[in-house]
DNA sequence: TGCGTTTTTACTCGCGCTTTATAAAAATAT
DNA sequence: ATATTTTTATAAAGCGCGAGTAAAAACGCA
């Protein structure tokens, strides 16, 4: 590999020559300027990034923590996310957490030891003492889908309380009084926060809630299957049903199916995210629209800002969500 | 943030002691060793990753080049991949081609400029001269679902001509003459390969490959849907469809449905990958089974045997694809 | 032509770490 | 007790680059 300082040579300058016409600096005559881009040509030079951020400790770069690599809803985000940073030059770093304490911490250790300049996260299971003890470190961190208070202004996130809630008005706006609910796991806040907005419209419509209608899934196909089979069993009359993201609403319809359900109209069923195969299923999918690609692109804006200076940047922090009804939850008669 | 030399101030050693233990290297004694490693936990040090690249030139983290940062094919293939790496205490770098020439060479140099130890890549756009002058470089590049001759001891790939054999085969088998074809962008090798294994079943069983009831589509939804489209406008009498990837065959089932076929009945469709939500789709979706997590670690097993030396490893190369039947794709009468 | 300016270039140090070569200390042998 | 080996620690030289400072060249004007 060719270094800067075989081009100086070849050019006939010195070093910090070569070093001013990488970083487009001033002060640099156009003659002597070509001649160092024709040497940089002729010997294939590719500036060391390693070097460079070892030398001007920033790397360009920003760390992404997602909780898994794969998935619909987390391959929405990285992607928004990316595509907006690629496009002022800037790299990602992506590395996953998987819902683990241990594995979140470790990576943004990675992140933070690869001299991230800034690292966008989604993480549920840290805690938020954690998070805020870690923004008082050298490397500032964006997070996903999250709000904590101390650092709100590091924050993206939904509205979930408006968006469980908005999805059990929809079934109770149907005629459904019988609604079970299959929540996520309790320690992400997102779900908690979703599962709250339930209870919210219950009550806004005098329906008491029942534990019995209640089951906490995995976030997966796995978990709606699990959750409706858990209400098949302990015989719950339900006629319909709300799930805390579409994975498990999607494995709902399939057990649904399986176990002699027409659908939709035996069951009605919602879903969260309104991840793209929601509309690709059958029936399709009534869900909340979580504006994950927004989101994503208002992440790669505050870094933009705040991090490499772009003025005439503004974000939003909090986002709302809203239904979308397809075919899935028909009226009732 | 603490260097290592205020650890070796701090531990009374010298600057070289410190890094021995940090390296685990011998000639090191117990009673320093402590010292220093109480030391660093007091200071809360961490090393940084930037100067120890930049000193050892190996960074212990892999580039990861796919097209796309999303979808269900490409996130289990950075999952299989990340997971197993990760074990051996490596770490990824991830960055996306978009099936674009200048993209993926783009994505080359950062994962290049960025020491890789290697990059493992799932690209489509470059040339095969490009990757074998590329594999002569000093970071050695990993093909995944592509297979190059020159670099084969570098591949990991799927036999796609026999998958697109079988798909086809599959469906005559269950009695369909009247078979149209939505394929993959033909710049894509794995697409041009079903393709080719899609007309060698045909020829098998004499029924001749017919341009009408073949489509290009874009191995998304609408690729699906569009391809099907085409086929009703021009009144084309088929009863069974095969798709190139499970997207298109998605697509497809939806436009179907919302234009009065009774699935599946009126007509079988089969589609190729196997991604996660096939099982989930309304009917479940006959396809072909792409091992893709098997392959991801198998890719990531190369690595580990050819660049960090482990030993006891061997891996396959070329993975066999097979027919999944589910409901999508029923006998006919 | 000479002096002050402005533009352009060269030197040098340091980022945080690894890695020789080398010296010192401890252990062993003679 | 000295010579020899083995073990442990040190000092110094980079890795490739950026940036601040000093120096040189080019220019302007009287």
């Amino acid at each position: 590999m060719a270094t800067i300082y075989q081009v100086s040579e070849m050019a006939g300058v010195s070093l910090s020559t070569v070093s001013r016409v990488l970083n487009d600096n001033d002060y640099v005559s156009k003659k002597t300027k070509k001649k160092v881009l024709e040497a940089m040509k002729e010997l294939g030079y590719q500036p060391s990034s390693i070097a460079r951020s070892l030398a001007s400790s920033t790397t360009n770069s920003v760390g992404i923590l997602v909780s898994e690599l794969d998935g619909p809803f987390f391959g929405q985000m990285m992607s928004a996310i990316e595509e907006h940073l690629r496009i002022a030059g800037k790299h990602v770093i992506i590395t996953p957490g998987h819902s683990d304490e241990k594995k979140e911490k470790s990576g943004f250790e990675f992140l933070i030891g690869r001299n991230c300049d800034a690292i966008i996260a989604h993480v549920e299971a840290v805690s938020n003492e954690y998070l805020i003890e870690l923004s008082k470190g050298k490397t500032p961190i964006y997070l996903m889908s999250r709000y904590v208070k101390e650092i709100e202004d590091n924050c993206i996130s939904l509205d979930n309380v408006m968006g469980g809630y908005l999805a059990t008005k929809a079934m109770i706006n149907k005629g459904h009084k019988n609604i079970a609910y299959i929540a996520g796991p309790q320690f992400k806040e997102d779900a908690s926060n979703r599962l709250k907005g339930h209870k919210k419209a219950l009550a806004e419509y005098n329906l008491t809630f029942d534990e019995s209608l209640y089951y906490v899934g995995d976030f997966k196909e796995t978990g709606g299957s699990d959750g409706l089979r858990h209400f098949i069993q302990n015989k719950a009359q339900i006629t319909a049903l709300v799930c805390a993201n579409d994975e498990m609403a999607s494995g709902a319809m399939k057990y649904a199916r399986e176990h002699g359900f027409n659908l939709p109209k035996d069951l009605a069923i919602i879903g969260f995210d309104n991840v793209i195969f929601t509309n690709y299923l059958y029936p399709t999918l009534t869900t909340i629209d979580n504006p994950v690609p927004e989101m994503g692109r208002a992440a790669a804006n505050l870094v933009l800002k705040d991090i490499y200076k772009k003025s005439g940047i503004t974000v939003k922090h909090v986002f709302q969500p809203k239904l979308i009804l397809r075919d899935s939850t028909p009226d009732i008669n």
